[in-house]
RNA sequence: GACCCCAUCGUCUAGCCAGGUCCAGGACGUCACCCUUUCAAGGUGAAGACACGGGUUCAAAUCCCGUUGGGGUCACCA
């Protein structure tokens, strides 16, 4: 049978982090499977589903990559079909009409805690006869769940996970309202979607105690279950928006790349022997359920900034300079041809120092301001003192250079340097900030051949004295 | 509170299922050195972990039990 993965996030907020390696890890599974991958919106809960959350969660799946096969299934489309099915149950008599108050459901609920029960709701409408139905009041409808025996759930990552039936209270399948609860949609549609494996975060594995007894019930074959260790913030506490649960597009918005976000929460609990960087094409290859880990992992943000520069270094450099753009204009530099045309030559030396496209865009901006350059604190110094006159002296040796590339030019400072005397950080340190206006930059003899020549000379003028 | 899950360097993890090859390997981070016109990148090296206690065994990071710690779930939310 072919594999069938889903992902099914409600749109009540943003794609966040431990959602997307969700998605990630169910994409994956699907490609490795050859089998399709679909895409589930469940926004049954009317209040607090939005069209923004919505269009968040799609775009943040784009961003990553993350293709989903055939039409976006929305649960709140199929209400009907999820009501017809409680309706069956209770034709079957495997369900039944429940008519306790909130306040009495209230107070079964606090005798039960204070008791050291699990059982929650004490199924008084069980076997009561409907003609007992109080009038006026809209009843719920409840499984009637096994009251003995045990649940056990074969868990692709967890193992053999067992549960005693006398823990598991007659759920709620259809609200006073008619209305279907969540428990009752997941079951329908991922039946009626095909889903053969679901993989789901570890929040999820106590629901499915539950969703298994209604599978059993519905009489459908339940499909596999892979329960995913959640993802902790730093301090091994819950994820909070101090810390990494922001959503994907916040990740783009600090300047990271797609595949360097796919292969960071790719790692979080799953490993493939000693590999660190991994494609998606070999991630497809590798992944398997039996790898993921069994244990939460907490997110580290130096870790994805590390893997964040790999890949900026791995990137082509006409996609950085697209990429970069909009880092720029956030430092109000705008990108015209020639700075572009100089970012595309500058590329591999600017490329190699940042870890996001936020540190890209500063290192690069000096390529696009126009003269007199802004200069920082330190570059300011190395232009103090003596340096002036150093810099007047090196200007007559490159305007003698005739082939404006790096290494006459490297040549001439050198021989500059050399007749003055002088180490060659001397020279180097205030044409780099006269050159870039800061004390950290590519190689500076790469500056100017990217720079030109009049540009180049022009800067260095602008200090020479 | 009840139920369920988890437990190897600061972090992500390999090893565990099929005990010996592990005085525990890799990566990030940290520190040092090298390279060097700066900053990175790169190279070399260092510090750094089997939560604790019992058992089983000739032998346990690996199997079993308990303790402790962490997490999750207990809605007419999803």
């Amino acid at each position: 049978m072919s594999v069938v993965t889903r992902f099914a996030p409600s749109p009540t907020g943003f794609l966040h982090i431990g959602g997307a390696r969700t998605a990630l890890f169910n994409w994956l599974y699907a490609r490795h499977c050859g089998g399709r991958f679909l895409l589930r919106i469940e926004d049954t809960d009317r209040a607090r589903s939005t069209d923004e959350a919505k269009a968040a969660i799609l775009d943040g799946l784009a961003w990553l990559g993350l293709d989903w096969d055939g039409d976006v299934v929305y649960q709140s489309e199929r209400a009907a079909i999820h009501a017809a099915a409680a309706q069956a149950l209770l034709d079957k008599g495997l369900a039944y009409r429940c008519y306790a108050s909130p306040d009495e459901l209230t107070a079964m609920r606090e005798e039960a805690r204070s008791a050291g029960r699990a059982r929650l709701y004490d199924g008084r409408w069980r076997d009561r006869d409907p003609s007992e139905a109080p009038a006026g009041v809209d009843p719920v409808i409840r499984l009637k769940a096994p009251l003995e025996g045990e649940t056990v759930i074969a868990d692709a990552v967890q193992g053999e996970v067992r549960v005693a039936n006398d823990q598991l209270d007659d759920m709620v399948l259809l609200r006073a309202d008619g209305s279907p609860t969540y428990m009752l949609s997941v079951v329908v549609d991922d039946h009626d979607m095909g889903v053969t494996q679901i993989i789901r975060g570890d929040d999820h594995l106590t629901n499915s105690f539950r969703q298994t007894l209604l599978y059993r019930a519905l009489g459908w074959e339940s499909p596999k279950f892979a329960h995913i260790p959640l993802i902790h913030g730093p301090d091994g506490a819950k994820m909070s928006k101090r810390h990494g649960a922001l959503g994907v597009e916040a990740y783009r918005d600090m300047g990271f790349l797609p595949e360097a976000v796919r292969n960071y929460l790719l790692r979080l609990g799953w490993s493939h022997g000693d590999e660190e960087v991994i494609s998606t094409e070999q991630a497809i290859e590798w992944f398997d359920l039996d790898a993921i880990g069994r244990s939460p992992s907490r997110f580290d943000m130096a870790k994805l900034s590390n893997l964040n520069g790999h890949y900026i270094r791995e990137a082509e450099d006409a996609r950085l300079v697209e990429a970069v753009a909009p880092f720029l204009a956030a430092l109000g530099v705008e990108a015209g041809a020639v700075c572009r045309a100089r970012l595309e030559a500058g590329m591999a030396g600017l490329k190699e120092r940042a870890k996001t496209l936020i540190e890209l865009a500063e290192s690069a901006a000096f390529y696009c301001r126009a003269r007199p350059l802004p200069l920082s604190d330190k570059a300011a110094s190395l232009l103090d003192g003596e340096a002036p006159a150093i810099l007047a002296g090196c200007l007559g040796h490159l305007e003698a250079v005739g082939d404006w590339s790096a290494e006459p030019l490297e040549a001439a400072v050198r021989a500059f340097a050399a007749a003055g005397d002088l180490k060659l950080g001397k020279v180097a340190q205030p044409l780099r900030a006269a050159l870039t206006g800061s004390n950290a930059s590519p190689g500076i003899f790469e500056v100017m051949a990217v720079l030109g020549r009049d540009e180049s000379l022009a800067r260095i003028a602008d200090h020479a004295g």
